[in-house]
DNA sequence: GACACTCATAACTGTTTGGTTATGAGAAAC
DNA sequence: GTTTCTCATAACCAAACAGTTATGAGTGTC
């Protein structure tokens, strides 16, 4: 799960509680689930889920270790989202630019 | 609705309906509700609550003449979308360096 | 005025989803 | 071996949601 659509991304990240624990693991790195659950206004059982759910988005990669499971946030899958916005940016700036040279065209 | 939070954002680009109907605006322009509704693989109501939605999280405006209502994208409202993607990064860039300033002191 | 067209809203429906509690599996501690 | 701790999964529930059809409001056309 190296790599995913912006549909997963946009997805993984609509939901509030996905996005901070996703922040809280980009700001101040690994941290297992005890610690995360602490500071999550949410059970346990919902912060596994919703690891696991950026898990297979390719947000957030796992590493055991004894009875406990360390998250880490993988900067790299960010990507495609900033793909997607220069993309759409891309398009309104090459729309943009067909307007200008309308407009420059009439203006002579 | 000059300017929205990142979780407006996501929540709205998090639908494929909805991402498809900004992508296309994007591209191709300001359009009629009716030009939308072409090509979207759903009926006419459901663009409409689509893209009441997207307004609401200004990545859209829409302008009335006549019995047509015509949507285009606003380029700008991705601009949180972009801020935060770029937060995470510094997050990220900055623990990076962090663990590279402790190796470093630990190899002196 | 009567009709046709374009879009938005209302009312409803099935599915998804974010949360819960209960429980189980695996790994230390004793 | 028994107990304790950490996390994941199962089963369930209420709310949110994306879609539908029906209808209404506003605007052009005749």
């Amino acid at each position: 799960m190296t790599d995913a659509s912006p549909d997963l991304l946009f997805k993984a990240l609509a939901d509030p509680s996905r996005r901070a624990l996703f922040e809280r693991l980009c700001m101040d790195g690994e941290q297992t689930v005890g610690a995360l659950t602490a500071g999550a206004g949410i059970s346990q059982p919902a912060v596994s889920k919703h690891l696991g759910l950026l898990k297979q988005a390719g947000l957030v990669l796992d590493r055991h270790e004894g009875r406990q499971t360390h998250y880490r946030a993988q900067q790299r899958a960010l990507a495609p989202l900033v793909d997607w916005t220069g993309r759409m940016n891309r398009f309104w700036e090459a729309r943009f630019d067909d307007l200008e040279d309308l407009l420059k065209r009439m203006d002579q």
